[in-house]
DNA sequence: CTCGATGCAAAGGTTTTGCACCAGG
DNA sequence: CCTGGTGCAAAACCTTTGCATCGAG
């Protein structure tokens, strides 16, 4: 792998990012905000090298766009509140026990990666993904 | 609500879909094998429009598509293998345990309808994205 | 007759791909 | 050098929207 300056730009975001969720909207911002203009597909062929090669995690975060997270720490899972849109961590022990179960029961192994847990918090109440589309485009 | 051709040809492909997950792809696909074409816009105003009226719950699928399932019966949850795809249906007591400790440690609450717990069966083994793809276009 | 539903076409957003060119090693 | 990485442009894909028309009630 080269080192260019898109790929050092794009790895700085990434370990900025800490655990949080990145998109390639997000990162082409970020990018632009520091080191300049990068292209799209630079980001998109980047972020699917890293993902091969085991450092990052896709999933389906909004009803469009795909999200990366570092693969760094293994032991949490996120939980995403739809209608505020805060992320909380979980403990995967806090889990363990029921996707212990999933094993035991059904032989299938959960990658804890791959999605997020959906729900709300206790200050929010749920909506409908229509009432959410009119809510954000106030 | 009218009762229109396009309307319930939808509806049939909904009702015997059980409740496995559709796309508004498949339903075109299904429609156009029976009744004949219809247009994609008409199925997702359609599709918007049931789950506004909580007939059904969206989720994000694959890195593309969403999807849409019944609300009807609630007592289960999905896990979808990443590798073959297939479904597997877990009665919700099986992860109730887990979630309960999340409304009790975190105030969160699980909407089940809205996500899938991603993995693998004890038959495969997991791959990358990628991979998947490759393998898909075969 | 009236309003809601439809089809068509076009637009929007995200992601992928072909290609010529450039530059890292 | 030589191969891999980049930007550009264009395409593919899913979904939404504006608009004229049609038809259910």
């Amino acid at each position: 792998m080269r080192n260019t300056l898109p790929r050092r730009a794009i790895c700085r975001v990434l370990a900025e990012s800490d655990d949080s969720f990145v998109t390639a909207a997000s990162i082409l911002e970020r990018v632009s905000e520091t080191v300049g203009e990068i292209d799209s597909s630079t980001v998109y062929r980047m972020l699917n090298q890293l993902e091969e090669l085991g450092f990052l995690h896709y999933i389906q975060l909004g009803s469009q766009s795909g999200a990366w997270h570092l693969t760094l720490s293994r032991e949490h899972q996120h939980m995403i509140c739809e209608v505020c849109g805060r992320t909380l961590t979980v403990p995967l022990e806090e889990l363990e026990s029921a996707f212990k179960s999933l094993v035991d029961n059904y032989d299938f192994h959960v990658s804890i990666h791959h999605f997020v847990i959906l729900g709300h918090c206790g200050n929010c109440v749920p909506e409908s993904r229509s009432a959410k589309r009119a809510l954000s485009e106030e």
